[in-house]
DNA sequence: GTCGCGTTTTGCGCTATCGCAAACTATCGA
DNA sequence: TCGATAGTTTGCGATAGCGCAAAACGCGAC
């Protein structure tokens, strides 16, 4: 039987209310495991065996289309829960889990679900809080790709990515995992073409410093503006 | 105390696993109200004070943005749940939900519901069933706006109204709510005269019958042949 | 039955963004 | 150290769909 550390776990959301004894069991029944950069966690339409805390690392949520296109539906930051396909009542993994870097996760296996919700029942409302949480902000980037130009759509994928997973640094924020063009286009519903373009322009304003699966916000306040202007254009 | 039939809603997804007792004190918590065609039930960015449960009618929720431009979030068929604000733990709407014909609804206060929870663990279970449909609903609509055109976008919007709230006749289906090309446009990303002239296409072809907020499918498949293909024209 | 208003249709020019192709460049491995 | 490889930049033509505007139409009200 793993022996997970209590108490690094102890604040998360998920295990908000509940007694130390609880939390022991809870984790009594999980494993962990180490997926290193670029390895797959899990596969979308494989059978959800398993549902997933992340510890360390980062790990991207991508969604493909029968004609193989590919989204990313969310990027997994340390402390949140992922694979949660049993919550929904689904058999199987709606999208792929991909550790976009060195990660450790713990994973209880599915079966374990009913029975720990039935014995602590805080657990559903707490996933319910979390699940709602990301309804909300899936609506919100509708309402984005409905409303808003490429150029204001990167701009808040970046400014939310900073948000979630930002290392300040004094010359800006910089996201700290690695991330590609065509991951930000996969979250802004666009081309890793435009998405170069838009970050080069914005290099050469000084907003960002970006390289190889490397971003810096430079100036994450004239991102901001960028963000919620509405129609008009910018600097030549 | 408004009284309410519990044999109507016994057996919604809601109550699953709920002894007839258990609904029935459920129930007596809820008070029943009647919305006219056209009137809002409640705004977005107003106090959360309720939740709610469509019995009759249709009721549309739709997001606005700060500038003025709003998208569908959805439409409430009769025994689905909306206003869950509370469920996810925020203590404002984030969204407007109108009445698009005349509706009846059950209502709780929001504060009733972590009593409720606590009672009847299973509701939240329920919920987190629903919520997490709709998430997935939510991340496929992500997908295709990412990755479709607007045809096709289109297609499997009016199938999916099909689905939940299609009234089946002998020349088609139809959805049986006023529903305008405005608020096509606004659940797929688009606006409302490509709209028209996709369905007036449409109609040309024999595909569909459409008249004001009014639609028939004359030819669900062929509209479904239009949602899947993935890139090529069509008939002149 | 007629009037008026909200909805729908349709034309037309415009442009943001795609899509392809080619050049370029860090980074990693031998 | 030098390629090989994957990621990035950039140019350029093509186009889907927007946006504006005007006309036609259907429905409900009186």
């Amino acid at each position: 039987m793993a022996k997970v550390d209590t108490s690094l776990v102890a604040h998360l959301p998920l295990f908000a209310g509940l007694t130390p004894e609880a939390l022991d069991e809870i984790l009594r029944e999980a494993r962990s495991a180490r997926y290193p950069k670029n390895s797959a966690i899990f596969e979308q339409g494989a059978d959800a065996q398993s549902f997933f805390l992340l510890l360390h690392g980062h790990v991207r949520a991508a969604k493909t289309t029968p004609t193989g296109e590919q989204i990313v539906v969310r990027y997994v930051a340390p402390g949140e829960t992922f694979g949660l396909a049993m919550a929904i009542g689904a058999a199987r993994y709606p999208a792929t889990a991909t550790a976009v870097d060195d990660s450790v996760v713990l994973i209880w296996p599915t079966s374990a679900w009913p029975r720990l919700v039935e014995r602590f029942p805080s657990l559903a409302a707490n996933t319910l809080q979390t699940v709602g949480t990301r309804l909300q902000e899936s609506h919100t980037r509708i309402l984005e790709m409905s409303t808003q130009q490429v150029e204001q759509r990167v701009a808040h994928a970046l400014l939310r990515l900073a948000k979630q997973s930002g290392k300040k640094l004094d010359h800006g924020i910089e996201i700290d995992f690695p991330i590609s063009r065509q991951d930000i286009a996969q979250m802004t519903g666009t081309t890793l073409h435009t998405v170069s373009r838009i970050l080069s322009g914005w290099e050469s304003q000084g907003l960002v410093e970006s390289g190889r699966q490397r971003i810096i916000l430079r100036d994450p306040h004239g991102i901001v503006v960028l963000a919620e202007r509405s129609a008009d254009s910018g600097a030549a």
